[in-house]
RNA sequence: GGGUUCGUAGCUCAGUUGGUUAGAGCGCCACGUUGACAUCGUGGAGGUCAGAGGUUCAAAUCCUCUCGGACCCACCA
């Protein structure tokens, strides 16, 4: 009884069964593999942590390459008996996020964030995770990465938020973050600061503006942003101008607009004196080169344009204007005073947000840095830059291609400080805690939430009249601040200091109360986790850390961090960071190497001087099949999971694996999918076959192997080869190889040869489950699905994913020798000479031939595999095989192998059209004769190439005259 | 402006330190359906490796330049 399998392989039918049964199963985790024997417990590590995709993505292609190439390695390592953990997990991408869930509020109520307030609004948050994060997991375990889910993590979990708040309070105490008034990047519609690399930039046309101040300024500056230059405290010259030297030093006060200017003239060799006038007007609040002139000339700060990008109140006319009105409004000033002398069009870069595409603001605030340069004991005395750079140059920490490590220490080298602060409600909330009622210079406003305290604003008014010091607002005008729109009442800080000591209101409900506070104003603060210290009297900053501070730490959270590191060697996750750390891998997208691992580098270097991983592997970019970025706007994306319902986990895996190449980018159509299913059902029929010859008793077994015919021997060589290749491959990163050497076997060698010999021979149960088996173990790291499927079909007990990889043999040959038996090699080229002349001569496959073989040494190797000659699809059901014999005529002549070949055609076919063919083809052979001859005359040549390659010429040149001959052959045996 | 990367058959791409007649899949053409597989088989046509120069006995491969595409970084005040 033999056991039968459908007939096409139905990825739907088994993928989900099989993914839960491994779960079920443990081995995706270590300590289960231990306990189970899988793996010694002191055995090699091969950690990974998943790069968290965002909750609010659906998974895409890139996705799907990053779990094809890790699960690879995973599941190979795995098979090698290492401890193997791969830790899932998902990212809160803090400001991606709350743009989804605000533009939805707005979309579908109709309200901001504010009109909801933080705690509202913040469930609202949870709300919508709650329904994305199940999807992408979800999606994940479709893609059938071995992945440890007892392990998952989310980066805005609790025990991520014990982490942060631990790292950032090291950090302060270190000195590493600190509160600083800097330039950043705003975005006024994002409300809040973005780093560097989140801002991008397009070139766009603009105007460039050549003006005077004044009519009594003794220069002319040149700008694209004229609005700007209300802010403007001191002009910068180069010191070699000749034309400026005379007024370096000297302030001019300046009537511009309406706005009273203090400038002051000062040196600055970075100005260009060929650029504009030579005269810059240096703007320390709205340019980031400004302010560093400013900083190092001791300018002033003036900031002009306020974080709703409108001007900022004491402008007079201007004030309330947007950037691009106060913009015109300035020409049309200048315009109407002749002080305008120049207008050109000139292509300049717009900054703009790289999640709303707004235009950016730089502009001054107070945020949180962290300190790339500031030097530090933890790390014997350097850097957090200096060490991150160290790691990659000592190659402790290697890219794949190795390329990217230039950019990456290119980056690094140019890194500023980092600003870390965001003023956007979902994150990671920033432990500093600020005593309202504390402060020596009480400026600040505080702003309650609507309808939050009862107060009687009479007695409110009285009492700010005995003051001067003491102010407060209700039914503030809505956008005069960007935080008011809900709130109707507003104190300062004194007079909530004086609310709370003459007992109005009590100190604990004013804090309830607060929606906003200015806590840019305070002066004092504390830094710390304790929730009961907090208490009644503290303010939390309202700010939130950059989503890269809590997805840098990504690497040593999952293991368990801030927890003590537990005990390597002993299972169990509570000794995770003992065990598994640092990690082995990491891959990811080129394009976040810089966003991402680059800061994984630095918080771990922080938090552990250890690097977070050895390894850091780029895929390129999914492109569409026109070599387009995939986008939702553009529709030419294809959708992993609609691929993966349709073709099958393993067919859409493989795609994404073969032709590909670290760190370039790829183009795919759904066709070559379809190609990698077609061959995923291949793969399934041979198992088919198998199984229809095997007898269903045998599929478990594992037999006692006995080669027996030439076949046999030659397949079983070849099997090893091809073990041998692909793990070296796969060990080299060169996964595109390794299956396409593994494919050429199963297909080309497998499939095509040896199971058309075995339905011939016969008998060959045995040595057919031997080689499926080996299949199976070899594919399934790249076809996790329809291996495990099958592997189960044969009544194994054992999963295959955890059964052992074929250790190799050392001694075998890395390169695969040419030719691997000779004798099967002469069956085989002659098997393909009779198809080939068949063909050739257009002989339908149905006529049945007759064919005479004549050969010196290989009459008896010929006369055993008689039947398989005839068996193999020649279509020549009569063969004579002699040492030599007579001329045959008006014969299709071959040489092959030694073996000359006659197929007698009398009657078949047109015999000159095939003598024509045959001409045509010698004088192409003559050509590439004396192309050889003459290389072999090159006395260079001979004396300064290897041997080996001059013996492979002359070998060749052999051949092909050999070949010439047979030519020559042929057309005297058609005649 | 600085840097990276790519340009190989009609299409999508391999081609590892220079060394067989530059490979594969799709598509195309011809023939076929044989005891797993039409999601299949056999055979074939198709390339001056973007262009020019150089190094070398030997270049798709190394160097220089040009053209064309993609990307990264910096940035014009």
């Amino acid at each position: 009884m033999s056991k039968e399998l459908e007939k096409n392989y139905d990825p739907q039918k088994y993928e989900d069964s099989i993914y839960k049964k491994w779960e079920e199963s443990g081995f995706f985790n270590p300590d289960v593999c231990i306990a189970k024997n899988i793996c010694e417990s002191d055995a090699d590590t091969f950690t990974v942590a998943l790069p968290p995709p965002n909750i609010t993505d659906k998974l895409h292609m890139g996705h799907v390459v990053m779990i094809a190439v890790t699960d690879i390695l995973v599941r190979y390592y795995r098979m090698r008996g290492r401890r193997t953990l791969w830790i899932p997990g998902t990212d809160h991408a803090a400001i991606a996020t709350q743009n989804v869930v605000e533009k939805k509020l707005l979309a579908e109520e109709n309200k901001t964030r504010h009109d909801l307030g933080r705690v509202e609004f913040l469930a609202r948050m949870q709300e919508f995770i709650s329904q994305t994060q199940a999807t992408i997991i979800h999606q994940l375990k479709k893609t059938g990465g071995s992945l440890d889910w007892t392990r998952e993590a989310f980066t805005l979990d609790e025990r991520r938020q014990t982490a942060v708040k631990k790292m950032f309070i090291d950090m302060y105490k270190d000195e590493v973050i600190y509160r600083g008034y800097r330039i950043v990047n705003w975005c006024p519609r994002c409300q809040s600061t973005l780093a560097d690399d989140e801002v991008e930039h397009y070139e766009q046309d603009a105007k460039f503006y050549t003006f005077r101040y004044a009519k009594d300024a003794p220069f002319a500056i040149s700008t694209t942003r004229p609005e700007t230059k209300l802010g403007d405290t001191g002009v910068a010259v180069n010191p070699e101008d000749k034309r400026y030297q005379s007024l370096i030093g000297k302030t001019y006060n300046i009537d511009f607009c309406g706005v009273k200017l203090n400038l002051k003239i000062v040196a600055d060799s970075g100005i260009d004196m060929k650029f504009g006038t030579g005269a810059v007007g240096v703007t320390p609040a709205h340019s980031l080169i400004d302010y560093e002139i400013a900083q190092k000339n001791d300018l002033p700060v003036k900031k002009v344009i306020n974080e709703d990008g409108k001007m900022a109140d004491d402008l007079n006319n201007f004030s309330g204007l947007s950037v691009i009105e106060a913009r015109e409004l300035v020409v049309e000033l200048l315009k109407n005073n002749g002080l305008l002398e120049k207008e050109e069009d000139i292509k300049n870069n717009l900054s703009v947000c790289y999640r709303c595409h707004t235009a950016i603001e730089p502009l001054t605030s107070r945020q949180w840095f962290i300190g790339v340069d500031k030097k530090l004991k933890r790390l014997g005395n350097q850097s957090l830059k200096e060490r991150a750079i160290a790691v990659a140059k000592e190659n402790q920490l290697k890219f794949m291609p190795e390329r990217f490590t230039k950019r990456y220490l290119d980056w690094m080298e140019n890194l500023h400080d980092w600003c870390v602060s965001r003023q956007i409600w979902f994150g990671h909330r920033i432990p500093v805690y600020y005593d309202i009622f504390d402060q020596e210079n009480l400026d600040g406003f505080l702003y309650l939430k609507k309808d939050s305290l009862n107060i009687d604003i009479e007695k409110c008014k009285s009492l700010a009249s005995t003051d001067k010091s003491m102010s407060f607002i209700t039914n503030i005008v809505p956008g005069k601040n960007s935080q008011n729109d809900i709130i109707v009442t507003a104190f300062n800080f004194s007079f909530a200091n004086a609310l709370v000591k003459n007992g109005v209101i009590k100190r604990g409900d004013l804090i309830k109360s607060i929606d906003y506070v200015e806590v840019g104003k305070c002066k004092k603060w504390e830094v710390f986790s304790d929730e009961k210290k907090i208490g009644d009297s503290y303010v939390q900053d309202p700010d939130t850390l950059d989503t890269w501070f809590s997805s840098g730490m990504w690497t040593f959270t999952t293991l368990g961090w801030p927890l003590k590191a537990g005990r390597a060697g002993e299972s169990g996750s509570k000794n995770d960071l003992a065990n598994y750390h640092p990690m082995q891998f990491m891959e990811t997208g080129y394009e976040i190497l810089t966003l991402w691992v680059s800061r994984m580098v630095m918080m771990s270097l922080f938090a552990l001087d250890e690097i977070p991983f050895e390894n850091v592997y780029l895929h390129g970019m999914v492109l569409d099949k026109h070599g387009k970025k995939m986008s939702k706007s553009k529709g030419n994306g294809i959708d992993p999971l609609d691929m993966i319902s349709k073709y099958g986990t393993d067919a859409t895996r493989l795609s994404l694996i073969v032709g590909s190449t670290p760190g370039n980018d790829m183009k795919l159509s759904e066709e070559k999918i379809a190609y990698f299913r077609n061959f995923t059902n291949k793969l399934w029929n041979i198992a088919r076959f198998v199984f229809s010859i095997a007898g269903e008793t045998r599929l478990g077994d594992s037999p006692e192997l006995q080669a027996k015919t030439l076949a046999d021997k030659w397949i079983l060589e070849l099997l090893s080869q091809v073990e041998s290749e692909v793990t070296k491959k796969i060990e080299s990163y060169d996964f595109s190889g390794a299956a396409e050497a593994l494919k050429k076997f199963t297909w080309d060698e497998f499939a095509d040869w040896y199971l058309e010999i075995a339905k011939i021979e016969g008998r060959k149960e045995d040595m057919l489950v031997f080689v499926l088996k080996k299949l199976l173990i070899l594919w399934h790291p790249f076809m996790p699905f329809v291996t495990e499927a099958i592997w189960q079909e044969m009544n194994n007990e054992r999963f295959l994913m955890v059964t052992q990889w074929p250790v190799q043999d050392s001694s075998l040959k890395t390169k695969p020798a040419k030719k691997i038996l000779p004798e099967m090699e002469i069956i085989k080229n002659i098997v393909s000479a009779l198809r080939n002349l068949r063909a050739n001569c257009k002989i339908s496959p149905a006529k049945k031939l007759r064919a005479v073989i004549y050969t010196e040494n290989s009459v008896q190797l010929l006369k055993n595999n008689l039947e398989l000659i005839k068996g193999l699809r020649t279509g020549v059901t009569e063969i004579e095989i002699a040492k030599k014999g007579e001329k045959i005529s008006k014969a299709a002549y071959a040489s092959v192998s030694a073996c000359e070949i006659y197929i007698p055609l009398e009657g078949v076919i047109d015999l000159k059209k095939e003598e024509e063919k045959i001409k045509k083809q010698a004088e192409d052979l003559n050509r590439l004769i004396k192309g050889l001859e003459k290389k072999l005359d090159n006395a260079d040549f001979v004396q300064r190439a290897p041997k080996d390659v001059v013996q492979d010429q002359v070998d060749k040149l052999e051949l092909y005259q050999t070949e010439a001959k047979q030519l020559k052959n042929q057309l005297k045996y058609l005649k």
